[in-house]
DNA sequence: GCCAACTCACTATATCGATAGCTAGTTTGT
DNA sequence: ACAAACTAGCTATCGATATAGTGAGTTGGC
């Protein structure tokens, strides 16, 4: 349910096919909320029908058209309006807790393999969150400048810095997620030798 | 699909019926895996379809019977794959981090307001972790109380540690979330004085 | 003796989400 | 002239989840 406001998050900064989303979506707000293609057509469709956007046919090419997607005034209240409702606090579901849980039932060495990958994987979406979080601190970050071309300084400010404050979130998690996993190599390492 | 393997790893502590099983998930695996019982009746029933679990008929009362589920060679077989098995990496998909990147569409009082909600959540999720790593600590906790009973010392000593391991990493994850909120609300003052 | 609360085991329905594949036009390189 | 890669917009299918209800037996309190 989240994914629509997800788009229309991405909208409100500029009118996009379908296809310039699902691009753009991995680069931004795929941090906080992924989606495939196969899920963001049909959820844009729906989003038309309610009246949430409207789409223009917008040529491409000689023969071809493209379908540019805009965000009502009542898909920006909606999107207001969900902005402002209380959150639906997120249910844990996590396999590599469930997993950490029950290590014992594991032999070391792939105890210590799975704390490997898991490390590697959180190092690199670290540094991915560190590289994005420099774009909007610079500016630089596309989605972002087309979104702020548009705004006054002082929106402009808090729009950066709200997202500069949800990267910031992102990352802390990551550093932590990491921590735990170095804390889990000490325990092998302690359990396994005695 | 990581439902399954938290039912068996509840399995392998004790034989359970479905019901009991919905009872005790909301105190332990929950913390890491919640399940509603329409999910848990279906799923234990496809199990012993795939010969991962078998049912028992237990009498209960004068007529009625219940089924316990007890974990099969095969099925215990399948956890240790599925626990040496590389782990999925988990797509980001928050809900409050994608408020949190446009608190600039909220009034700055329902963004306090939304601050306050989550942290009085985080808070009281918190300390239900706490108490619930206190019970492992001291070996209280019914779950594992049960399991470790049928283990040497050794082996309860490894499924002690690895559960208090697991719920180290949420406390640390929650105390993560509380400091962002916190942070959240020195951002708003900033933003909102100017 | 009876009602409330609890135990037990579901079903029904709907939506969410992931993977995979399809069709057709466009641009670019050789 | 043609192929590869990219842009565009889907569909089909399957499994996972959530919400809500059904119905029957049991236990405990007054």
């Amino acid at each position: 349910m989240s994914l629509r406001w997800a788009l229309i998050a991405l909208l409100t900064g500029r009118p996009m096919t379908g296809y310039d989303i699902s691009k753009s979506f991995s680069t931004s707000v795929a941090h906080v909320w992924h989606a495939p293609d196969s899920q963001i057509y049909p959820e844009l469709n729906r989003m038309e029908r309610e009246g949430l956007l409207t789409s223009v046919e917008v040529p491409w090419g000689k023969k071809g058209t493209k379908k540019e997607y805009h965000v009502t005034d009542e898909g920006l209240a909606a999107f207001r309006a969900w902005m402002e409702s209380p959150l639906v606090p997120q249910r844990q579901r996590d396999p590599a807790y469930l997993k950490a849980a029950y290590f014992d039932f594991a032999d070391p060495a792939a105890v210590r393999e799975q704390l490997r990958q898991q490390r590697s994987y959180w190092e690199e979406h670290l540094a991915m969150l560190e590289r994005t979080r420099a774009s909007l601190v610079d500016r630089s970050h596309p989605t972002l400048a087309a979104r702020i071309e548009k705004l006054n300084q002082r929106e402009a400010e808090l729009a950066v810095r709200y997202k500069i404050y949800a990267y910031d979130g992102l990352i802390a998690r990551a550093r932590t997620e990491l921590a735990w996993i170095d804390d889990g190599f000490t325990l092998v390492d302690e359990l396994d030798g005695c």
